[in-house]
DNA sequence: TCATTTAGTTTGTCACACAAACTATAATAG
DNA sequence: CTATTATAGTTTGTGTGACAAACTAAATGA
């Protein structure tokens, strides 16, 4: 095996290119949600918002991280205005999550130039090699196991 | 375009395959880190280091951060032992940094578990796609545009 | 009604990242 | 050959993000 985790300058390994590519688009998204101050867990966070209003709870599970982690993670999206807590109708205790008219803005947005930097990388290929990379990524993510060990 | 951040049950768009993909890897590493009680910075710390010998400077360019955060990097890393500063021999004010034997171990038991899981992964594929994956991803790194904006 | 879950927060701890200010050495200009 | 400037790295201060354990308040249910 090469180095996966460095440049190397041509033929990579399979488990290479596709590490590095997670890479790349992990730094891309990195980079974009620099620019609208998004981290990529609150992209998620606003993306999972976009068509959702979950529960803290749910969020947890969405997001996979602890609940304790999700009440610091809306604190700080709601102290910014992007997302509310709305007293959940039927539980006094727990809340849903809303995203409000300006969260749903800058997903929009960072969605918008999420698209457009991930199109112009996938300009390298033609049209019938996208849709080939398309369905062979999309069989992997959907045969993954959920890495047990 | 339909939500690239959260998991859809079929018909990926090409964006949403590529984040989802990315996404996948990235939490496959973090997993297999976490085995290690290595996080995804520390492992591509070490990967750098398996055959290089890095200023702090250099290290900073590589894993593109800045100076200061190399500093607590390399502080945690040479705490633990896996990692230790030399001064170099040319220039008293730096250092070039070093894997110890136990880093070393480390890293490649790391790796061999990144290289089982991945290559599992793609187990999904046939050999014929495997080698188109690889290719159609290497050329998207390569042709990648370093973001800018 | 009393005990037990459940939803979410708080507190404390740590890793990671940055920027600005700082120290010490190196390089360069006069 | 000194005086200035640049470079290498650290320190300090700030903020995000993650977890675990302890806690509060509401809901469930025996």
């Amino acid at each position: 095996m090469t180095n996966p985790f460095t440049p190397s300058e041509d033929g990579l390994s399979l488990v290479d290119s596709m590490v590095q590519f997670s890479f790349l688009v992990h730094n891309a998204l990195n980079r974009i949600g620099a620019e609208l101050d998004l981290s990529i867990i609150q992209i998620r966070l606003l993306g999972i918002l976009r068509d959702r209003e979950p529960t803290m709870q749910q969020l947890a599970q969405h997001l996979g991280l602890d609940k304790s982690s999700i009440t610091g993670l809306i604190d700080r999206a709601e102290r910014r205005g992007l997302v509310e807590r709305v007293v959940s109708p039927h539980d006094k205790r727990g809340f849903l999550v809303r995203l409000t008219k300006l969260g749903r803005q800058l997903i929009e947005e960072g969605e918008a130039r999420i698209v457009q930097y991930l199109t112009e990388m996938a300009d390298a290929l033609s049209e019938a090699e996208r849709s080939q990379f398309t369905s062979l990524a999309t069989r992997m993510i959907f045969s993954a196991q959920p890495y047990s060990r």
